[in-house]
DNA sequence: CCTCCAGTTGCAAATTATTTGCATCTACAC
DNA sequence: GTGTAGATGCAAATAATTTGCAACTGGAGG
């Protein structure tokens, strides 16, 4: 996937801050909230300001690059989409590591919204848990 | 359910508040934000304080009275809990009305959970999107 | 290359959401 | 009734997110 194209494809702007944001999800191999991605991608570039978290955890949400899901506690992550396809997560709640995986159990209600008659838009199927390696560590 | 034999079975105190609190939200049909059971819940009790509502939302939970939710955009909905089993729920974002089933697709993830070795220890299945009434009014 | 300007950033301040300390109050076991 | 652990109200502290605005800059078009 060519980063550059899809940006200027939707006229948005590959800035040096977004390189960094994008770059420090992506090296991070995990998902993490705003205030973790403001601490990271300051060791990349100091002078970047919260305003700028914010505003590009919109904007990158919006070119497809990154992926929003809760922690299971209230907390809003966010992780790179290594995926072109539709997916959902499994997050580890000691590393913030991410497994994707492309079940879709929206194909299963089918029968429930016909019954009910209910039009859905969106939704959001997450598993938290501990991986393989935080599972040993909690032995 | 008899309320007052739970909350006694927990050490709980069956408070004013609570009672309002509970009333609140079994009335109003429908999943709401910390902040919209605040304003729904002064009607019946004026000077109910913020710091009460969300000490017993933590509480409520607890008890099992009420389930937690996300209205897809980041806010947390509560609602009163009418089920005993385990279930989950669409959401209107229309009105705000709650449907539960009883469909629980973590079932189906045994292959992935077996091949990652990943222990889920919670997980959060929600569909968004507008129940038929809203979604008359939507055309 | 250079220019231009709409899109973007930094900063500071405003909002909004949530939590906490503490004195006072009250549900309820006895 | 009475005592007391648990709850509440209030105000103030935190934490999380958004916004206004002047200054800056990526990148399209010369």
């Amino acid at each position: 996937m060519d980063i550059e194209k899809s940006f200027r494809e939707k006229g948005v702007r590959l800035t040096h801050q977004r390189r960094v944001l994008i770059d420090t999800l992506r090296d991070a191999h995990r998902a993490m909230t705003a205030q973790e991605l403001y601490k990271e991608a300051s060791m990349a570039w100091p002078h970047i300001n919260f305003s700028t978290i914010y505003r590009n955890i919109e904007t990158l949400k919006s070119v497809g690059l990154i992926c929003e899901m809760t922690d299971g506690t209230g907390n809003t992550l966010f992780a790179y989409r290594d995926e072109e396809e539709h997916h959902h997560h499994l997050v580890c709640k000691n590393c913030g590591k991410t497994i994707s995986f492309d079940f879709c159990p929206l194909i299963e209600l089918k029968q429930v919204l016909d019954e009910t008659g209910f039009m859905p838009t969106g939704h959001r199927f997450e598993v938290y848990g501990y991986c393989k390696e935080c599972r040993k560590d909690r032995l």
